[in-house]
DNA sequence: TCTGTGTATCCGGATAGGCGGATATTGTCA
DNA sequence: TGACAATATCCGCCTATCCGGATACACAGA
């Protein structure tokens, strides 16, 4: 597995862009990820698993909830590919920011 | 076809990155290219025409001869994405120098 | 017009990886 | 200990893409 590439073809999925967008602001749980992206779990949870391997998150699990942050880059490419993407990733309001209390209104009463 | 995922995309093949690199310095014909990548011809097309489709590179035809250089970018990211590759790629001399008496001597009288 | 050269494209085979649903695993609480 | 919640992993299906050899196409020169 080349470093290098590995890197770029974990940027090479729409998805995965958000999700390191979202952990620009730093670390999240499952479930904000989730409802960001609007996505069935197994998809969020694949696509964290890809960014973990490729060297991109890190994740820890704190009871049954687990958090996700971006990883401290390890390489001059490497930090230079995250300043770049904190430069330029639109920020999605929308995925970025979750609305608490809409989303407790929604019923979703369980967070972590 | 998502345009940042596509330009991501191009760079996750080794191939490819050694091609920018090659051509980072300017214009390449092919038969520079696939003697630095020492290649199957139909491997090194293939990857080039790829690297046209994602906007990275850009070709035109003198004669029998294809000539390659990388594509003005056209978005931030992408000018970004340059920068970095340009200050961070190895630039294989074997790969992006090429020593013509030594390929005239190895019986390549054919060159563009 | 034909031949040779350079290069683009196709082919069949193989690998990588995306998807959502289902299932397995882990942690917590009663 | 069992039930529930959160999340990781697997499954079958499907698409994308890599490979080198073969073939098709374009250009130049005799």
């Amino acid at each position: 597995m080349e470093p290098t590439t590995q890197l770029f073809k974990a940027l090479s999925e729409p998805v995965r862009l958000r999700i390191i967008a979202m952990l620009l602001d730093g670390e999240r749980c499952v479930c904000e990820l989730m409802a960001g992206l609007d996505m069935p779990q197994s998809t969020v949870s694949r696509h964290l698993a890809y960014l973990k391997n490729s060297g991109w998150v890190t994740g820890e699990r704190r009871g049954v909830w687990s958090y996700y942050r971006l990883r401290e880059p390890t390489t001059d490419l490497h930090r230079g590919l995250l300043e770049l993407l904190a430069a330029h990733l639109p920020r999605d309001p929308a995925a970025a920011g979750l609305d608490v209390a809409a989303m407790t209104a929604a019923g979703k009463a369980n967070r972590c």
